[in-house]
DNA sequence: GTAAGGTTTAACCCTGTGGTTAAATATAGC
DNA sequence: GCTATATTTAACCACAGGGTTAAACCTTAC
């Protein structure tokens, strides 16, 4: 059937939406079928409930999320390379998709289980493992400083992140010095990877 | 009235405790009530409504954590010993307020305008203020590469909070590693000042 | 054309939850 | 001790919101 993969695609897309704006439990199966143009039973009839419309959304959402984070890693260029591209494709992943840190943050925070399973999928283990592999690499060659991979990880990830899931909030500050977020973001492109490479480089 | 105190204090901190896990749409009166030991119609004898109550929570949690966040770099040290103070101090918090972080960030990206108010309060407008004055010195007396100061400030505060505002994405990743959450922001309060410093010290 | 099955709707149902009420109990002032 | 006031409770209420049902409406196949 021709119709039945658009309708559900409709809800679906509408689902992202509203459960993005409010989360599992700020969102209404009535809104998300209002803005599906729908009819609310009908959301049962392609997805049950909602516990299971949500999950469907989560995992699709997990998974962008997850293999852009990994995958712009996913080369072999050196590091200082590898940090620039990341940066600049990262962001860009990012600014396309404003809302998914703060989202994805919250529901996890809420149900750490829930993620579990998608985080301890194949592909995702392998392309960590590479990241790792690479790192160390980089600190035998010397170009990098014998750190804590983890730590390091943690660090570049946190510094794209962290101004999408504090969104609302950096906005407000932002306000109060001519600011915009988007010119903020969009010089952090460039200027990340030098920080880190600043930061970690052998001297 | 002394027990009026009391009770009200009671149930307060069990609203903290509630809300901070749950957020204001996944908390349920009735158990805030429980959780203080108490009847729900005295909830509302104390608080009129859940909102009331919740802005109550979020006001208090807000101004805890934004007046602790920019006193730690209310001090006349240069800059290098300010951000090992800062470190030291701010993570020490975030280990005693572990749920804050993603508490505040996703209610505040829920509903941007609650926050507005608290932020724009004379003291955090003045202790933001003294900092951004304080890093132009740095910056003239040749300790500081001459770099864009919000950018920055939010890399700085990213660096502390991401960790916490993912503790639950993190955790997970950590089990597979065998790392403990604790020991790894632990190694950041000391870690951190060291990256920042790297990072944008003039050479 | 019509039978079969997939899709959509309007009208319902029922539980959970925020909020109220009126009465009971404690506390303080005289 | 008695009255007034503050505190606490059990029993309710109203309604929002997730989920169901039965019937109507398409589409396709023969």
């Amino acid at each position: 059937m021709e119709k039945e993969k658009q309708t559900e695609e409709i809800i679906f897309d509408a689902a992202v939406q509203v459960f993005e704006e409010k989360g599992i439990d700020g969102a209404r199966m009535q809104e998300i079928a209002d803005r599906a143009g729908i009819n609310k039973a009908l959301l049962h009839y392609y997805f049950r409930s909602k516990e299971k419309l949500f999950d469907a959304v989560f995992d699709k959402l997990a998974g962008v999320m997850f293999k852009k984070l990994f995958s712009c890693f996913d080369n072999e260029l050196p590091f200082e390379e590898k940090l620039k591209l990341f940066y600049q494709e990262h962001i860009s992943f990012l600014q396309a998709h404003p809302r998914l840190p703060s989202f994805l943050l919250t529901e996890i925070n809420k149900h750490p289980q829930r993620v579990a399973a998608i985080f301890g999928s194949e592909r995702i283990m392998e392309l960590r493992q590479n990241l790792f592999e690479q790192m160390d690499e980089d600190i035998e060659n010397g170009a990098l400083q014998d750190i804590d991979k983890m730590q390091l990880m943690i660090d570049i990830i946190a510094l794209s992140v962290f101004p999408f899931a504090a969104r609302g909030l950096i906005e407000i500050i932002f306000k109060q010095h001519d600011i915009d977020f988007n010119d903020f973001v969009e010089q952090r492109k460039t200027a990340l990877p030098i920080f880190v490479i600043n930061a970690v480089k052998e001297k």
